[in-house]
DNA sequence: TCAATGATTTTG
DNA sequence: AAAATCATTGAT
């Protein structure tokens, strides 16, 4: 057991982002481990950042991303996924990281309803959780970037920020 | 290509 | 208090 430890997620969202790619996401479910390789993430960077939650204010919802790296938030969008974030950064520098993909599941909704993830994840920490965490995993052999998905509404120069990275 | 679906946010 | 919004998915 190798648990990645809190300062790993204490940087700076741009850093912490791409070093996510290869590691490995572990979970309880129905009773037993599983891990699976994140292969693609996507960064969200503080309240300058128009294409992230905590942009428009502190609210209730965005509570979480306020909070020291390495806890976990969680979301519903339109009704009907959950999307799973991990939280970077310091205290009260609202960032995270949207996993979009690891290497068995493409596409953030089908993550959370693979791994039965819903809202009693929000604010959990990836540090002290016993029913989830990350480890090391393999390093990737190259990371690609390109603009985030579905920000459109985000305006320039978010849109064209290269903070989505996979392998 | 478009309907589904519900918490959050705005009063569109 | 009511209604629009919405970072996706899967079925048509």
């Amino acid at each position: 057991m190798n648990r990645i430890y809190e300062s790993f997620y204490t940087r700076d969202v741009l850093e912490v982002a791409p070093d996510l790619l290869g590691k490995k996401l572990c979970v309880y479910s129905v009773g037993k481990k599983e891990s699976f390789i994140i292969s693609e993430v996507e960064a969200y960077r503080g309240v300058e950042d128009s294409a992230c939650h905590a942009s428009k204010g502190r609210t209730p919802r965005t509570e979480v991303m306020y909070k020291k790296g390495g806890v976990i938030y969680v979301y519903l969008i339109y009704g009907v996924h959950w999307m799973f974030n991990i939280v970077t950064a310091e205290l009260d520098v609202p960032q995270a990281v949207l996993i979009r993909g690891l290497r068995s599941i493409n596409g953030p909704g089908r993550i959370t309803n693979k791994l039965n993830i819903e809202k009693s994840f929000n604010g959990e920490s990836l540090i002290s959780s016993q029913r989830i965490w990350l480890e090391d995993g393999e390093k990737p052999d190259e990371i690609f970037t390109s603009p985030r998905i579905g920000i459109d509404y985000a305006g320039e120069p978010w849109t064209s920020k290269a903070w989505r990275y996979f392998i």
